[in-house]
DNA sequence: TTCATACATAAATAAATAATTATATAAGCA
DNA sequence: TGCTTATATAATTATTTATTTATGTATGAA
């Protein structure tokens, strides 16, 4: 019946997926979580994030579902949501690198002058 | 010296990446743009988009390094900044999917009721 | 119990992004 | 030239998202 919907759907759940990634501190976080699981104080601690704030940030990253928790005692520790995570966020590097060498290039070039 | 710096000017440009993709509208011009290359006025009528709002989407993607520009008399041909794109798009599908399999389910199951 | 820790959430504000409406520019055609 | 088409851009408004500050809640330890 509503599945004229159901692809519009589906890209609004893409849409959101990729939206948590197009933040750089949640970036930022992702990275820490592909040395393995961190908790939110160890989080804060090496992001320097106030701790409101990374909690916003983890918050949107499981409403995005690219990372999941595990309570322990008062700790809650996140982790990525799956390992394809790690395996995307690896493939987009890449991507990314090569898209982008021009603009490497560009950016190293302006460091030496600031 | 400022090579500390690098490594966030890189994570700056990641997270404007993903922004790109974090918009369904911008997502549907990709997929429309998976096909090959398309000038303005073809994607405005396929998406159903004003023309400035499809414009200004357009620039974001190219902003974004996503998408690059052909310019034939008055018309400008947007095509996928390279085909890795489209592999990367692919690939994301396939983590979306796997990850998001229960919620599919779930969103499957309300629109019978919609 | 009381206290400290670990985290979440609410409210307020600031900042970024999207969409609309109106206008500008540039290219080809009569 | 003057007209139309194709696209871009500017200005405005609407909407979303990020950040801070203040507060709430649950858990474990003294």
């Amino acid at each position: 019946m509503s599945h004229q919907q159901s692809s519009l759907d589906l890209l609004r759940i893409k849409a959101k997926f990729f939206r948590g990634l197009g933040d750089i501190n949640r970036l930022r976080i992702l990275e820490l979580l592909v040395s393995g699981p961190k908790n939110v104080s160890e989080i804060v601690e090496l992001t320097g994030l106030s701790q409101p704030n990374a909690s916003a940030h983890l918050r949107c990253l499981r409403d995005c579902h690219l990372v999941k928790t595990r309570k322990l005692g008062r700790k809650t520790f996140y982790e990525l949501a799956d390992p394809l995570i790690a395996e995307l966020l690896e493939k987009s590097d890449h991507v990314i690198q090569l898209v982008y060498r021009e603009i490497y290039a560009c950016v190293n070039y302006e460091e030496d002058f600031e």
